[in-house]
DNA sequence: TGTACATCAGTGAACGCGCGTTCACTGATGTAC
DNA sequence: TGTACATCAGTGAACGCGCGTTCACTGATGTAC
């Protein structure tokens, strides 16, 4: 982590790492001017509101993570090989950037029906995306794609939730593979690697 | 839901119904008054702040639901057959009381580490005894019990996560069977019951 | 080059709203004798 | 049975702290001529 190199830099990462640990509402404009080294007053000549501010973080990290996870999700490779690969984006994340994942998966629900992550980038979207194309290709049967794709999120997200409260501990990334492998077990594609 | 009998419990449903949609941050002692159609004080008659009337009503429903899960995780039947039994009173309890289950997953971590949830009734640790369980009498070989528990829990609580923000309809009951089979995968136990 | 003006990030004291909490009071119920 | 007192849930106006936000001001940088 370099220092921030001006004043905006400064203000958006105190503010990732202080929300990412105390959640949105336990943090006040001062704690992040104090943390940023700066005056309450810096905050207000970039974004219009604390509740703005948030949100703006918050959809430009999801936006990136997602972008990335859809790189992964939609891009080549067989498309078992993309399972492991995905898995590994969460958990490289999680293990590179530890702040921000935490911000966001800690933060997701704070913010109103009105303000929903776009679909090209919101994750539960692009797994059912995923395992439709899987249905359709003939990868996997599967009832109920949107159930699939909200357990085998669980399987993934869940570890790292617990790797937060320290139930867990050590890389994430070296687990991707044990979860990847699960993840194929819940859909029904495993393909007996395990020689 | 019969209507409250008394003052106390007039509050507490409508502080779990608030707490559970909003979020305890967002959620004001008035809002909670007005909806139970009492004064203000009146809260102060029973607990001494707003944030351990939440710590209160938290752990005494988590503290219930734990008893429950603990029940059927400890209790009769063979190894195998608890794993079902223990998905149903997940769904059970979502489709029987939603406000309850989803102030329980929206509320557990808003507090803070000196109010950790008792060991006997923590969910994690009730699945991660299970599965100690399970390899100690050969049911079960995994390497990682603590990583397993994890990804079995998210595979159960994504699910209804995803069902409070709409992204899945419908009874979750019925889609425990469902879960519940993806559960045994990820554990390595599927005895191929799908004839 | 120098002068005048515009722009804008940053300052920090001050503001004022909203919230959790308090408190003097009420009325109902129980208990002692 | 009646009287005196204690207890306690409930009331709602009032309090005051903490917070998000504002605003007059500063200093640096850019631009026009």
């Amino acid at each position: 982590m370099a220092r921030p190199t001006t004043k905006l830099e400064g203000i958006e990462r105190a503010a990732m790492q202080l929300f990412s640990r105390y959640g949105l509402a336990k943090v006040t404009i001062r704690d992040i001017a104090r943390k940023a080294h700066c005056a309450e007053g810096a905050l207000y000549r970039h974004y219009d509101s604390k509740e703005k501010m948030a949100w703006i973080l918050f959809s430009r990290e999801m936006g990136r993570f997602g972008e990335r996870l859809r790189g992964v999700l939609q891009g080549s490779g067989t498309w078992i090989e993309r399972i492991p690969k995905a898995v590994r984006i969460f958990y490289h994340f999680y293990d590179e950037d530890p702040v921000t994942f935490r911000f966001i998966l800690l933060t997701q629900h704070d913010f109103p029906e009105e303000r929903p992550i776009p679909e090209n980038v919101n994750p539960n979207d692009l797994v059912v995306r995923f395992i439709r194309e899987g249905i359709e290709t003939g990868q996997l049967r599967h009832p109920d794609p949107a159930l699939a794709a909200c357990m085998v999120l669980g399987l993934v997200l869940q570890p790292a939730t617990m790797h937060i409260y320290n139930r867990l501990k050590g890389s994430m990334l070296d687990r991707a593979d044990s979860v990847a492998e699960a993840c194929m077990k819940v859909l029904g594609v495993d393909d007996e690697i395990e020689a």
